[in-house]
RNA sequence: GCGGGAGUAGCUUAGCUGGUUAAAGCACCUGCUUGUGGUGCAGGGGAGCGGGGGUUCGAAUCCCCUCUCUCGCCCCA
């Protein structure tokens, strides 16, 4: 317990409110990912955000710096063992073998939520973040993989950010050419051992190829010497990789190859991506994934292939610049407190037929207005006794500043133009 | 987990080689405006300086610890 006696009460480090002036922003892009998501055949679903950690703990590997340093683990009351979901993948995998989804393939779903990570937070990194992902189980074919991808590229232009980012893409080949490539890897950098930087050394036993993108300048000249995955790739593999990007140069998708793009953990294979932007300092990654055709399998389940990605939402929500702006309600303004119920009728008849209405609640007719202003109120609806005695009500065009008086049993008619 | 920078009113900041009641802009409130906003003018409320502990006659200003944010490493979305 870290909370501190005299100061004011803090959020957990590395969670964030999120207040009403961002929400809009947040829900757009949630919004627009299972948009276009369905359009590509996918169809939502959630998965609790807690598993038994075992679910984690057997796809991602024991090794992995997520299950050995980042995940939240407790025990609940009856002693089980449960961690907050790290990412979104193992929960889908787990609820595919769960439900029995192996008897209707493809499989193709979208989800959306908040993942948990003890890390150390950084821009664009939280202890508690959002993401949206998709996932493609049971196609074996690089169709797949051109959707999937397609899918991605299509979701961030769809949110105007097509100019922010590129396509980074990689093929770790089929197991057999992975297993051939490492084998190669570590020739190579075993003879540089003593040169490699005191993580790289560590890597070379755990994950050589996470050496690939090591950010050190010495490990960096090493490695661009380094044999490269594209000679380890048998024919199979090849002939995959060019599958995607063939079908990607038709779909004018552009993207580069990175021979450095590794995924660490062992049951991914072939393709490899990830969504970059230049402008988020070092954690740039806006959308990221890969075929784990090994996953399924690994968890108990029968041999089938997958592929999908991941994005995180509040890295994309920095890059939005605008979106759509809220409607501007009318508010309605009753001359004193006497007025408040027929202001409720009102309101509500209005409402029912679609209008936003905003109730100025209290203060005098000042402090009212003031607030239709600061509500952005394209018009006001004022209620004086005298207006009202006579069944009307006053009509404030609050843009030009000009009001009319107006039978109430014709609102509706009039307030069109706001609508 | 490791290293660098920062933390002053709701927000953005000034002040920080220690010394009277901690300053400004924005926001907020009141009045000019007599039931009516957005501009202007005049007033006003609000922080004891992230938290804790030291040094000192005296600390927002110096020292230590700690929390949070931030930049980078690790890793990832």
């Amino acid at each position: 317990m870290t909370s501190q006696k005299g100061a004011k009460i803090q959020p957990v480090r590395g969670t964030q409110d999120i207040l009403p002036d961002k929400t809009p922003s947040f829900r757009h892009i949630e919004n627009k990912a299972l948009e276009i998501a369905e359009r590509y055949g996918f169809q939502e679903i959630s998965t609790p955000l807690i598993e038994f950690t075992e679910v984690f703990t057997r796809t991602l590997g024991d090794t992995s710096d997520i299950v050995t340093k980042e995940m939240y683990t407790f025990n609940d009351l009856s002693g089980e063992t449960i961690t907050l979901r790290p990412e979104g993948t193992a929960g889908v995998a787990r609820a595919f073998l769960s439900n029995g989804l192996a008897q209707n393939l493809p499989l193709k779903v979208f989800y959306s939520g908040p993942m948990f990570r003890y890390e150390r937070p950084q821009k664009g990194r939280r202890r508690q973040f959002k993401q949206v992902g998709i996932e493609l189980i049971g196609i074996e074919g690089s169709q797949a993989d051109i959707e999937v991808i397609s899918l991605g590229n299509h979701f961030l232009r769809e949110l105007g950010l097509e100019d922010s980012f590129t396509i980074e893409l990689n093929s770790l080949g089929d197991p057999d050419s992975r297993s051939d490539y490492k084998k190669a890897l570590l020739e190579y950098l075993s003879a540089h051992k003593k040169n490699l930087s005191p993580n790289s050394i560590k890597r070379l036993e755990k994950n050589p190829l996470r050496i690939l993108d090591s950010k050190d300048k010495e490990d960096q000249k090493i490695t661009a010497d380094a044999p490269l995955i594209s000679n380890s790739l048998n024919d199979k593999s090849k002939k995959f990789f060019e599958e995607i990007r063939n079908g990607l140069e038709k779909l004018n998708i552009s993207y580069v190859i990175n021979e450095r793009l590794v995924r660490g953990l062992d049951y991914y294979n072939h393709t490899a991506f990830e969504f970059v932007s230049q402008s988020l300092g070092a954690q740039g990654a806006l959308l990221a994934g890969g075929r784990y055709d090994g996953l399924i399998k690994q968890m108990g389940g029968p041999d089938t292939p997958g592929i999908g990605w991941a994005a995180g939402i509040e890295r994309l929500e920095m890059l939005l610049e605008d979106f759509p702006k809220k409607r501007r309600p009318i508010s309605i303004i009753p001359g004193d407190s006497s007025l408040n119920e027929k202001a409720s009728i009102i309101s509500n008849d209005l409402r029912q037929l679609g209008y936003t209405i905003d109730f100025a609640y209290s203060g005098n007719m000042k402090k009212r207005l003031k607030n239709s202003n600061k509500v952005n109120a394209c018009a006001c609806i004022i209620l004086d006794k005298e207006a009202v005695k006579d069944g009307n009500c006053i009509v404030r065009d609050m843009d030009r500043g000009e009001q009319i008086l107006i039978d109430s049993n014709n609102l509706s008619y009039h307030l069109k133009k706001y609508k």
